[in-house]
DNA sequence: TGGAATTACGAAAACGTATTCGAAACAAGT
DNA sequence: ACTTGTTTCGAATACGTTTTCGTAATTCCA
């Protein structure tokens, strides 16, 4: 490997003028510069990331944290997404994305710790429990943090607006006149939360009297679920004309329900997805869903981290609000009354 | 931060000494050993990774090239397996992960030189353009290297094993009693050559003549290019009664087709896809499918390369082919004649 | 008891870079 | 001519480890 002193050597220069002539310090005359640029690639000359990092304390590397537990998390299409569009920004900027675990050669220990021992310049995090302790100490921590779908305070997150994407979901079904709505959400993560809200606000606004037998507990991300809440829904004595899934791969097994029944879609039920992936747009019929837009989110979230990693004083956290848009297929019809 | 030298002082040897003690040298009594280790311990000691880099020239990091163009990387179920598991066997072994690009800080580089920059143990190669010329750099670089489903000479590589899979579905379908099979295959890739020489085997075996009107290029992981085929199949004089699609997700395409002419799965024609994603097993009817085992490819491309990484002098270049299976579904009928 | 072998430790150098500070050379202003 | 300022460079130090080699102390064996 060709160093800073054999350049200094084939140049005639100090190894600091080479340094300093390399990193534009502004210290060394143009003609010198020039001459040492051009040796150096001529000489095929690389810096050595580890003694830059160590003499200046980055990295250039940002950590992500993606936890995979029970496949919703790198599997899945709209976090694979994020990730995908996630790295092409950082590669923009010129930094790269290293994993964030608990293992450090054999030994486990904490995500903050992991970070500091890479010296990542900063980290994002998706999907992830963010209630557990090992993740707020990264978020407290002095380094700088961007969450993805949850936000804490005092720290940048970028954040699907899933109040927004169930509102208007539902919106569009009351639109079309349907007042009797299944619900089916996921877990009760905050994610969830925010969905619930924005169906009761819908209910609400458009004075329709949300009814406890139409909300079921599914999973996300899980179609025998989705085959169990349809089943509840519709052996219910009133059952509704429109069901509303937390995802659309969940849907998949509402969909082969309703199948077994012998109902079409959307002439006997209605439904909706969320999510918006490909497969979504392919079905028959096309799916009614709402369209995260995954890659803005992961493009947002490091540039967003960049921000703060690089203007530690000035960069304030921020809540950035991705807006997701409404894929109208044709398994929602029209009521008439 | 605290340091080594933190540590030699608080217990009143040389940092030599406690640099040994904690990388168990053998040097150092078994006493100093335990006391050098608690006092580490209680005071957060944490490595300097960059400072150990330097001095050894080893990172414990494994760089991974995985290249999105026109999405059938990151994104693909197929390759956001092999990333998960392979992320986790390497967690597991006390490696991390870092992706490779052609960017480093802004200036663009070779991927060879972007793991130099890195100074990367090693490094995995899946979904890249295997015929571009930076992939040959690395590839016959000094860097253990271990690539994914294409083998170079003298380079370890795991590859699904296409000629089976290919291979065992149209066996599936001839001892069904197809003869008129139609074959979408995708871009002209390694894999499909693969899957094409599967394909004439079997016809082959089973005395079946190849006819070339059966034959189309499709692409991969494009519903859109399913329906063109499909319709092109269709509509030949004497159409088959059997498709076989690229994979499960090109599938969707042609499904779509079927249904609009009116055809019903499997009473009227039979198909099969290929992947074996979740999605495959949700549909109406179930598709008959080749399952890759995705999973367990990132596992031993992994568990292969770090084994290289650390005997470089034993450790011998070997393909690994990893078996897949046949996902019975229901949309394939005995035909009667 | 004398020498050899073994054990336990430390001094020092090295990895490759960035940066501080001072010096030299020269120009500019009074 | 003397100060002041500017430009361009280099010597030296530091970042935190790992590792070689030497040495003192201890044990072993004849």
């Amino acid at each position: 490997m060709v160093t800073i002193k054999d350049i200094s050597r084939a140049c005639g220069v100090s190894p600091a003028t080479v340094s300093k002539a390399l990193n534009d310090y502004g210290d060394i005359s143009e003609e010198t510069v020039r001459m040492v640029k051009k040796v150096a690639k001529e000489m095929h000359y690389l810096p050595n990331s580890a003694a830059r990092s160590l003499k200046t304390n980055t990295t250039h590397n940002i950590g992500v944290l993606f936890v995979d537990e029970t496949s919703s998390g790198l599997t899945h299409q709209y976090f694979s997404l994020i990730l995908n569009s996630a790295k092409e920004e950082a590669e923009a900027h010129g930094y790269d994305i290293t994993f964030i675990c608990q293992n450090l050669g054999g030994r486990t220990v904490s995500f903050l710790e992991h970070c500091l021992y890479r010296k990542c310049d900063g980290v994002l995090i998706a999907s992830v429990n963010f209630d557990s302790e090992p993740v707020h100490e990264l978020v407290h921590s002095e380094v700088p943090v961007v969450t993805i779908d949850y936000s804490f305070d005092n720290v940048s997150s970028v954040m699907s607006d899933n109040v927004e994407g169930s509102y208007e979901l539902t919106r569009h079904l009351i639109s079309l006149g349907h007042e009797k709505i299944g619900f089916i959400h996921g877990e009760l993560t905050s994610v969830t939360n925010k969905r619930m809200r924005g169906f009761f606000k819908a209910l609400e606004d458009y004075g329709i009297e949300a009814r406890d037998d139409y909300i079921i507990q599914g999973h996300f991300n899980d179609p025998s679920s989705g085959t169990e809440a349809t089943d509840l829904l519709l052996d219910l004595p009133d059952p509704p004309t429109a069901i509303m899934y937390p995802d659309d791969f969940t849907y998949l097994g509402g969909m082969a329900e309703l199948r077994r029944r012998g109902l079409s879609i959307p002439e006997d039920i209605s439904v909706t997805g969320y999510d918006g992936i490909r497969l979504s747009q392919v079905l028959t019929p096309a799916l009614t869903t709402w369209h995260q837009d995954a890659e803005r989110i992961g493009r947002e979230s490091v540039r967003k981290l960049i921000e703060t990693i690089e203007n530690p004083r000035t960069c304030e956290p921020e809540q950035i609000m991705v807006s997701g848009s409404l894929y109208s297929g044709c398994s929602v019809r029209k009521l008439v009354n």
